[in-house]
DNA sequence: CTATGATTCAAACGATCGTTTGATTCATGA
DNA sequence: TCATGAATCAAACGATCGTTTGAATCATAG
């Protein structure tokens, strides 16, 4: 974690920073410390600016989350106008938004394991604060998959969805390890990641 | 976490608590002050039984994992003999130790989420120490799917194993929190349980 | 240039962390 | 019964945690 440059402001280098060291070592691991020494800050400048490490934590989130579910609601929008829409349609809706934003090029990739993180802590007010701020968002795809899986109960369908985010989220967390071949341009990569994902995913949801 | 009664002995009764704390709170969470509180035991127990609290983790993988990974290679085994096994037979031998172990009565079912908790941790030593006492089952495990899975490559074969057995360990240590229902047994909601991880990482591993 | 508010800084706060100490209690074999 | 090692205990260690303070510095409008 080499000390960020000045090239960004203050609030931005210590965002940058703490997404990297809590995807490395968890929200309890990575101090205060740690993450304004690598962004060359006081450590005073993340109370100052954030007002605390929970408000950090939660701006870490907001930051990539707003703009992933907007793409995602508007690859969702974009599929429900299609009649012969499938589940697989709708995966990828939510899928492919992930897949870009963790491969761009603003380091998105730490991103991916700092969710991967959310999912593995039961912490409560973390759950609280993503079903509060993001919750509309799985309800509507929960919606959109209902439409496509009628036969699925609703208790049945919900387990199931929970069960599927928690495996792509992990899936996606390590895709950023995987170096892609050299041969391979990484549109072609994200693309058959996203179709193995999918497929994946479909086959869990239309089991039995 | 109500105070541990003395029917068992003071290592016994810390290691019990200390895995549900470390499910909870993370390793890094959940102090040893409040885990020999919840034990019931002095705070100096644990450094003097364990050592540390590092050895202390790695003691509560070691109490699972030890039995776990034997039936899984017994499983193993069993299915290597029959001459017409399938790939699901190799999944459901990695598989439904697990879903067991976590659905017995000692508690397993937090240690699912230990599991969990590892895989989203890329700590180093950690790491080291899960792939030096149990790489070797994951190793057997591999060989299997490769003779299985000829065309695939060794290194998409790996990178394949490594997501399908984080998505199955997210998936199970979800499995702890969902309510079976009331007219399903037990038995035959491990079952279906483990059916659908089954067809589900079957996909993943088959897929192109 | 100067005044004012925003930002950065070194330093310290009390709390809690993992670990260690030395005395005390317990259990057990001689 | 008594001695000996194991186990438990209260107390404290230094380190580090998140947070707060008040002064120093910066940027900017009047």
């Amino acid at each position: 974690m080499r000390p960020q440059p000045p090239n960004f402001s203050t609030k931005e280098r210590i965002l940058g920073v703490a997404e990297t060291l809590f995807a490395r070592h968890g929200f309890a691991g990575a101090s205060l410390r740690q993450v304004t020494a690598a962004a060359n800050v006081n450590l005073a400048a993340v109370n100052y600016h954030f007002g605390s490490k929970e408000s950090l934590i939660e701006e870490v989130f907001r930051r990539r989350l707003d703009e992933l579910n907007r793409h995602r609601l508007a690859a969702l929008a974009a599929i429900e106008a299609n009649p012969s829409r499938t589940l697989d349609d709708v995966l990828d809706a939510f899928i492919r938004p992930a897949l870009e934003q963790s491969m761009d090029s603003t380091g998105g990739t730490a991103f991916v394991r700092v969710l991967a993180r959310a999912y593995a802590e039961h912490d409560e007010r973390l759950r609280k604060f993503l079903s509060d701020n993001y919750g509309h968002v799985l309800r509507e795809f929960a919606g959109a998959f209902s439409r496509l899986l009628p036969r699925l109960s609703k208790d049945e369908l919900y387990w199931r969805l929970d069960i599927v985010a928690g495996a792509l989220t992990y899936a996606m967390a390590d895709f950023g390890m995987i170096k892609r071949k050299n041969d391979v341009s990484e549109q072609s990569h994200r693309e058959q990641s996203a179709q193995h994902l999918v497929r994946f995913a479909a086959a869990g949801l239309r089991a039995e």
